[in-house]
DNA sequence: ATAGTTGCAAAAGTTTTGCATTGTA
DNA sequence: TACAATGCAAAACTTTTGCAACTAT
């Protein structure tokens, strides 16, 4: 069943495919059928931001097997890798952001929804140098939001 | 034994428990034992940062029995009434500070520390205008740190 | 061939819940 | 006396782990 989905998928998805396959070989990762098929649904759209229950159903309903458990591993594999970014802001599960550059987010606490803020347009200044033995790593910046 | 252990108590720890009472009342809370126990340890220094199995373990070594499904609850009741401020830094458990004025945080992932930063010493500016019918709510930042 | 990955199920950890009991007003 | 709050244990979740089976190089 997982095979004949695979030999189902048109072309743009066998692109996709290649592409993943190169980004991982890149960032040293061995391009193995869960990654690959991972990669692709993360990397297909600009700017996801998904749970790893989430990307689970996700990858589930496209007809592809892979364990939650591999889905964990496989997220916090792309992060250490510097392909995704880890956005925690709700105390019941961790978010994370296809975008890793430069920006920052709102947050829907409600429906727990994430939103991307370019980063040029925010600017956070004052932040007092670190205690002693200590260096910055990032800066996060959540603006929670409610219905008006 | 908690009977015992609140006899001992001195002054200091009994005008503690009449402030954390007159706390209580103000914030439309009943001042119960465990109540008043809890916002006693919580409020007798300034600017803390405890976890609900953090306070549990504390409260149990002063001598007082208090389930830790009571200590959540509180936590979450003093959050609502604006005693705590809930703040999400790690994907394993939730914090919550007693410093509920307009300030930010450090945060240094290995040792699970929270370190306040002062509100006026940052600034965070740009942030555009939430999607429709948002408001926002209040602006996080974390400082996330690295042993250097 | 071999080293890295995956799957499964179970463990671990935090947080929530249901209900009888207790305590406050 | 009412009604709110508590305790306990179990449930509900998310996330991690251990190990045998598999797979990319």
């Amino acid at each position: 069943m997982g095979k004949a989905a695979g030999e189902t998928r048109d072309l743009a998805a066998r692109d996709l495919a290649l592409l993943a396959t190169g980004r991982l070989r890149h960032a040293g990762l061995r391009p193995t059928r869960q990654r690959v098929e991972l990669a692709g649904l993360l990397f297909r759209d600009m700017d996801r931001h998904v749970t790893a229950e989430n990307l689970h159903a996700e990858v589930t309903a496209a007809g592809v097997k892979v364990s939650l458990a591999t889905v964990y591993n496989t997220l916090h594999q792309f992060t250490e890798a510097g392909l995704l970014r880890q956005v925690i802001v709700d105390a019941a599960r961790s978010y994370f952001d296809t975008n890793t550059g430069d920006h920052q987010h709102f947050f829907l606490e409600t429906e727990g929804l994430l939103i991307d803020i370019p980063g040029e347009s925010i600017e956070v200044a004052g932040v007092p140098a670190p205690p002693a033995g200590l260096a910055v790593d990032r800066v996060d910046v959540v603006v929670r939001v409610k219905r008006a």
